[in-house]
DNA sequence: CGAAAAATTAGAACATGTTCCAATCTTTGG
DNA sequence: CCAAAGATTGGAACATGTTCTAATTTTTCG
């Protein structure tokens, strides 16, 4: 009887209801980014195919941005699987958490490519950032850990410290997104693109004990990036 | 009496009129971003300050990013500053290029955050990517010829290669770019930000010989970013 | 000059994200 | 069970980028 769904259901009739219109939306925008493929979704049809009005969709989430946003984050049962990788050499797991991450986005890129390409709309709405709150902070507390155990494990310099990697290695991110959102950076370079993008900024701090270790996923990923060299008339890395 | 605005203007009566109806409309777009600061600029603004019908606009540019990126490429002298850089070590000139190319956005936050954000709007019609091809294709040989020189003078490694390393600073690039765009990056981060990116990707690759000067950038865009560190409820890297 | 070609024009049209409103349920609490 | 509070609803409205069409203006060229 009880809903098992959802976190800490209100319980309330009018909130558990709530819940569920939400959980609708969610799945209906999910569904409606599978079927139209290239088209981004509206809100009226997503309100339409989620039996709901378009003011309850904007009443319950405030943006299209922020639907789109629920459901890359209900897709990805990212904690969990990140919980099962094998805890190696910490540069190990960075890079598994990396390849990890991003084999969601190659393994349905049409999906994600469209999700994203609403994600990254400059024009929308902007009340929600880039990313939630929730979400942001617990992936930037992944990453910082797994930076910080790096440097504590005598893998990568303490010299500039976790938290500037960090914002590096989230530009390289940012950027691999928007080229791939935009077209001009192919599915099939983009993990190794955003690898190899890593391992480069990593290696800039590695201690000659980590060195070994960034230094071969930095040519596994360069290896990969020149077997996929794209054709001399697409654009990949664009400079400003 | 000869016009002596623009490159080769073909001189038929015909051709010199659509010339100045489209250096009209640049320099409306111009204007209205200056004077309407964050609010986007509309097509039917535009063409109306222009003293043009909308169906021109597009007839002449296509759409609405190819009329901003115009006003881009028109407001940066790039070419003629960048000819006036002193020839220094390819390391320092490097980081010239970067601050040179950097200082019109902070020189000019609000206009070129306004530009950059219609620019990097994902949902806009695609025909003209994010670049237009002889910018891009400029731009481009100017980088790898910057980094291809580094190679050549022993600074950088020949391993990668420049154009992979480009290819990384150029996400860099797009990610601090997006990052400012969106908010996420404050104006004074931004240059030491995509610098301290790049001196980090730059150090992956450093010979003995060019490490020095390299580590010197690095340290100084560290040292910048942490003196304007974000408050800590403002997101600066954003983790994806 | 005068006909043909080329371009611009006003305006409607379409789909979009978002907001607003009065009317209408639905749940809650007494 | 009933009044009050809370939420949803349909629909209109607004501003946007973009496309289209029929009419008009402008340039070209013989």
């Amino acid at each position: 009887m009880a809903a098992s769904i959802g976190v800490a259901a209100e319980s309330g009739r009018r909130e558990q209801a709530k819940e569920e219109r939400r959980l609708r939306i969610i799945a209906s925008a999910r569904d409606l980014i599978r079927e139209t493929g290239e088209t981004d979704l509206s809100m009226r049809a997503l309100a339409e195919r989620a039996g709901v009005s378009v003011a309850t969709a904007y009443n319950l989430f405030g943006s299209k941005r922020a639907v789109v946003l629920s459901v890359l984050e209900d897709e990805r049962d990212y904690l969990e699987r990140f919980a099962k990788l094998d805890p190696g050499d910490p540069i190990a797991r960075i890079f598994s958490v990396h390849e990890l991450s991003f084999s969601y986005y190659t393994a349905d890129p049409d999906f994600y490519r469209t999700l994203w390409r609403s994600l990254l709309n400059t024009s929308q709405s902007d009340e929600t950032g880039l990313a939630s709150i929730e979400r942001l902070a617990r992936t930037q507390a992944i990453w910082f850990d797994l930076l910080a155990t790096a440097v504590k494990d005598d893998c990568l310099r303490a010299d500039p410290g976790p938290a500037l990697l960090l914002e590096s290695l989230a530009q390289v991110t940012g950027g691999a997104l928007l080229g791939w959102a935009t077209g001009s950076l192919p599915t099939r370079r983009l993990t190794a693109s955003v690898g190899f993008g890593y391992s480069q900024v990593l290696l800039g701090s590695a201690t000659e004990h980590g060195r070994p270790s960034i230094q071969a996923a930095n040519a596994a990923y360069a290896h990969v990036l020149r077997d996929n060299g794209v054709a001399p008339g697409l654009r990949s890395a664009e400079m400003f």
